[in-house]
DNA sequence: CTTGACATGTAACCAGTTACATGATTCT
DNA sequence: AGAATCATGTAACTGGTTACATGTCAAG
């Protein structure tokens, strides 16, 4: 979703500043999503603000630099409506972290021991806040979203820690069998080889 | 991942043309990580020559236009397992589907449940797809990526149909309760207090 | 006779990231 | 004294998407 957009679903929860905008697109449930910089945010203000799609409203503040807070018009919110009603373009997962592990043979065994240990980690920690977050007022999609952000950590930590081992031996063994020789894989937990 | 990184990873596993690399891209294990066009293609492959990453063959066909047939260089294997070895940026999820149902309380019911219905249906294609897919010969690390969205997409269709009825319900009890006393315009619900 | 696969590329555009620029205040 | 928080913005850069431009051949 673009960065116009995530800052009319939260103006639409309420009027804020570019400053809180970004402090809430940093946690949940707007987390999620996307995390965007100021350099994506403050543009992205002004041009809703010539849109018309949203007013300002200059605070000054004693002891702190001026506060522009931004507020929602039925314009904008009718703008937001309107990017929710056409279907919704396909999912898009990037990782990393899978791209490496797909190359697996190219990597020393201690490194991806090292890999999958330090993701195992972040994930535990990731699903402990997620668990410790408050939902109480949180609106029906919301706790949607986070019900559904949730199973996935969990779904992708358990996967993880059961194909570990797999991945690591498997490895081990197609490195050895350069050319040679080809090795029968025997095994009831081999990815997509349960039908 | 970047698309030249991707144009180095399919290269290191055969040489290819551009048009060769796009289909690889479109179909599994590739498509997991992302889908690029020609537009990104080609001046990648352009820049890998520059750097001395890859190497060109022109290839008259008959009755077909030339093809260029790129290869891999020592160089560009070197570039390849030099990317594997930094820690792998965060993955990122983006997902405009959730970003709707997130808004849940903006759509009507039956365009909610309109949405979940062309998700559900999409995800079991999905999943058939994989399931039909052929993974012998492929290595360790492309089952275990292929496992690991196999099982992304089988939970996550199973938590849409398991949590199907209770947003809808939701949703629609929200409506009810809030329609009466919700307020429109900017007022005096400005987060952060004032000073 | 038209659609789709094969085959390569450029240019304009759009979005996002990073670095820079400024400056007060509060906490450790 | 130095780091973190509050607060706003611009400019340069990077990367990706879309539209354009060109052309052959096979199959329906």
């Amino acid at each position: 979703m673009d960065t116009r957009t995530l800052c009319l679903a939260i103006l639409q929860k309420g009027a804020a500043s570019g400053y809180e905008i970004k402090k809430k697109l940093e946690e949940m449930p707007y987390r999620i999503f996307q995390e965007v910089g100021f350099g994506s945010i403050y543009p992205a203000l002004n041009r809703l603000l010539e849109a018309g799609h949203v007013t300002v409203q200059a605070q000054a503040q004693r002891k702190r630099p001026d506060k522009k807070v931004y507020a929602i018009t039925a314009n904008g919110r009718q703008e937001l409506e309107g990017s929710l009603l056409h279907p919704p373009a396909q999912d898009r997962f990037r990782s990393d972290f899978l791209f490496v592990l797909f190359h697996s043979e190219l990597l020393a065994h201690e490194e991806l021991a090292d890999l999958f240990d330090t993701r195992i980690t972040e994930l535990k920690s990731t699903i402990d806040q997620m668990h410790a977050c408050d939902l109480s007022g949180a609106s029906p999609g919301a706790r949607f979203v986070h019900g559904y952000g949730l199973t996935y950590y969990e779904n992708a930590l358990d996967y993880l820690c059961t194909h570990r081992e797999w991945l690591l031996d498997e490895t081990e063994a197609r490195r050895q069998t350069t050319s040679a020789t080809w090795c029968p894989e025997v095994s009831s937990t081999v990815p997509g080889g349960d039908r």
